[in-house]
DNA sequence: ATGCCTTTTTCGAAAAGA
């Protein structure tokens, strides 16, 4: 390992980033990367096809490369200092011989890898539009196999974390104007439930376990002037299973991200573990 | 508020995002 602590326990930072378009935001990702150094970033909307990924500028920063994407919209991908292993692309990677999964697999949404022998999941859950939209049901029946999903990775018995933007604010307190946006899109009891099942009640939002307060948000729209006005949702998050969460130390937004020229509308959000956790004391070697 | 702003496709209007 590159970085190891004084007790033995290695530092390891994981970043979760809607980026909007990898390519005309690449500038603005390498010099991330340069700064905060993190040993996982997982991005969201890279609207690019594989072959026309822009790889050889991440991999000459020293990072390795998962990517599944299609032309225009969607797209997800990993940028690993450690290998990317066991490699899932989509809801098939885990759900043979389901069609629902096959199906909704023809928007690239999904990637996910074991990573010093955690797994991690990214996600670009789809936005729903409005309530009234069709593209609403197709989000719920999205977070339906979410849940399929989830549950047969967790049958591998492996540490987890669910990262990425997952288009719904949990809470009142992860939107500006809780009274008038709350029921609406992105706010809905439904969506909100759906999200809930799919996770468990044995995945903690890491941010909340730092942050109790408002007024921290992962995106503002372009328009309005919502960045101005500081109106953001917090819709960006990081999940982590239980032996995960104690080796937390931290979890922020960048929020610095959003207020440079010509911005992804989402800000990053990065979480430190030191992991794997510190080892009991070796008793049989002191005589 | 059928808007507002940004990106993509492929040259410019339309779709999608959230």
């Amino acid at each position: 390992m590159l970085r190891v602590t004084n007790d033995g326990r290695n530092p390891m930072l994981i970043a979760s980033w809607n980026v909007n378009s990898v390519r005309t935001r690449l500038e603005h990702v390498l010099a991330w990367l340069e700064h905060t150094q993190p040993d996982l970033l997982c991005l969201q909307e890279t609207k690019v096809d594989d072959p026309l990924f822009p790889a050889e500028a991440f991999e000459s920063s020293g990072y390795q490369l998962s990517f599944h994407g299609q032309k225009a919209y969607n797209g997800v991908a990993m940028l690993s200092r450690e290998p990317l292993d066991d490699v899932r692309k989509g809801f098939i990677g885990e759900l043979a011989e389901d069609g629902e999964a096959l199906q909704l697999g023809e928007q690239k949404r999904v990637i996910s890898a074991l990573i010093d022998g955690v797994r991690v999941v990214n996600l670009y859950v789809p936005n729903g539009s409005s309530l009234t939209s069709e593209k609403y049901p197709y989000k719920l029946r999205w977070l339906a196999c979410l849940k399929r999903y989830l549950e047969a990775a967790r049958t591998r018995d492996e540490p987890l974390c669910v990262v990425g933007d997952f288009n719904i604010a949990m809470e009142a307190r992860d939107i500006h104007d809780p009274e008038r946006l709350s029921g609406g899109i992105m706010a809905s009891d439904a969506e909100r439930e759906a999200l809930h099942q799919a996770l468990g009640d044995s995945m903690n939002d890491v941010f909340r376990v730092f942050e109790p307060d408002a007024g921290h948000w992962s995106w503002w729209d372009y328009r309005s002037g919502a960045w101005n006005r500081d109106s953001g949702w917090r819709i960006d998050h990081i999940y982590l299973s239980d032996d995960l969460l104690s080796t937390a130390r931290g979890c922020v937004i960048d929020k610095q991200e959003r207020g440079r020229e010509q911005p992804s509308d989402h800000a990053p959000v990065v979480v430190d573990l030191c992991w794997p956790p510190a080892e009991e004391e070796e008793e049989d070697d002191w005589e």
